[in-house]
DNA sequence: ATAAACCATTACCTTAGGTCAAGGTCAAGC
DNA sequence: GCTTGACCTTGACCTAAGGTAATGGTTTAT
């Protein structure tokens, strides 16, 4: 059971072509699909669908949305939190236009020319692309690294549905390692553990940006100092995090 | 003197490009070139390009924008107040939404499932449409024949520039052609009045939509019942709308 | 069993511009 | 008079987010 294309176009109000392209792109992919190859989509899927609707009604391309999406340090409350904010912001520019448009009409109907940088107030589109650079600016202070965002973006914008599944499946492959040697108590200077951090970080060099240990010791950090990717790591195990900062911390002293 | 393309996008806050490309398209011919062939902006033109952005603000299509704007039913006044109108609605819809996004996030704290139907209440993208249809139906109210409507809006929607110039020369002759006949007292049944009504039809038939005299005869009513398009008419001579139309009306009687 | 409704993929098309590239024009300073 | 930099031109190619067919498989209701 779950939702068929249909179900969830109707749901939803968006087209069936809307879905298919989504799952093209990767954006939301059907969490099964019957034998006959017909999608079939999960609870999940249609809250994610939910989510990716605010950020593309305030705008955001839905190459930044996966991306968003598909970040760790994604947290649905504190984007509803900024989705709605940012929707009042909207409906404030439209009633400030709808304004625009009552004064004009007044201006032409009591014969008085307008002056002509007043006729545009409102119409600034800037303050949109505001909207995105706000959020963005929250995630950089976060990632810290502005360089290594930058290249980030511009590498996983163009990737593909495949490209995901093959970077969360690499990833998972990765995390399971860790998790078996993490519950094997295998220590973690031990040189399996430390193959694994190492493959860890050519993967994040090859597809995200470079990633010299010292990058990677400032993300291990953050696997403990960040909660949202402690409760990420811990959910596999609890003191994953820490185990994996750890190994990492061991790996960047070894160079 | 004018605007140069630069100070124009500056004030109403576009770029270059659009500006370029709404003269391309023959939606914002600037009114001058100067001899090295740069584009000058007159007031009416800047005038011109707030309407289009009040337009393209409500998600019309740039053909259909100026398929508006050439339309000689067209009145700035009525089109502000209508924009203002559904500017509101735009801004009310938007409330909506983050009035949807804080309820959601309210029901995510709380832990409690919301039901996915009501989880997409308010995007409706079905409202937005509304929109251009209601202006659509008032046009269309004014026209009587849907059918032509439809024809000349499929026909006219992929106009270039070029055919909008040819088009309004051929017609501006016409009218030239039928005033000066007018001021020589020639009386409406007189061949050489006629011959300009039948080529009007032809013209008509060619550009717009199929007009058969049956539907001249419609045509004709209308310069004489809206008041729009009498003073359409009688700009160019008082009594001409008038006159217009009992030739059209013998034109129709004699097939 | 067969029609109607639903689903799949592939392929081509559209809108409203963004982004170069290559070159003409104009006012200012030397 | 010459150059430099700011501003303008056209043209060509590119993109995002789907729309619209065309063609064919699947499910369900009668």
């Amino acid at each position: 059971m779950g939702y068929t294309v249909n179900q969830v176009a109707q749901l939803a109000g968006v087209t069936l072509r809307t879905l298919r392209y989504y799952d093209k792109i990767g954006l939301l992919t059907p969490h099964t699909r019957t034998e006959a190859g017909y999608r079939i989509y999960s609870p999940a899927d249609v809250e994610k669908l939910q989510q990716i609707l605010f950020f593309r009604e305030l705008d955001f391309p839905l190459a930044r949305i996966n991306e968003i999406l598909n970040n760790p340090l994604f947290d649905r409350r504190d984007a509803l939190k900024m989705q709605a904010e940012h929707l009042e912001k909207r409906a404030a520019r439209y009633r400030k236009l709808s304004q625009l448009a009552r004064e004009t009409l007044r201006n032409l109907e009591g014969g008085n020319k307008m002056d002509k940088k007043d006729m545009f107030e409102g119409f600034d589109y800037d303050q949109m692309l505001e909207e995105q650079k706000q959020y963005e600016d929250e995630v950089k202070e976060r990632w810290g690294n502005t360089e290594a965002y930058k290249e980030s973006m511009s590498k996983t914008a163009r990737y593909t549905k495949e490209d995901w599944e093959r970077i969360n499946e690499v990833q998972m492959q990765n995390l399971k390692d860790l998790c078996g040697l993490y519950n094997a108590k295998v220590p973690h200077d031990d040189p399996r553990v430390q193959e694994v951090v190492d493959r860890s970080r050519k993967f994040i060099s090859d597809n995200f940006y470079e990633c010299p240990p010292e990058a990677l010791g400032c993300l291990g950090q953050m696997y403990v100092t960040d909660e949202r990717f402690t409760a990420y790591y811990d959910k596999f195990a609890p003191g994953l995090a820490s185990y994996y900062n750890d190994a990492i911390q061991y790996y960047c002293t070894k160079k």
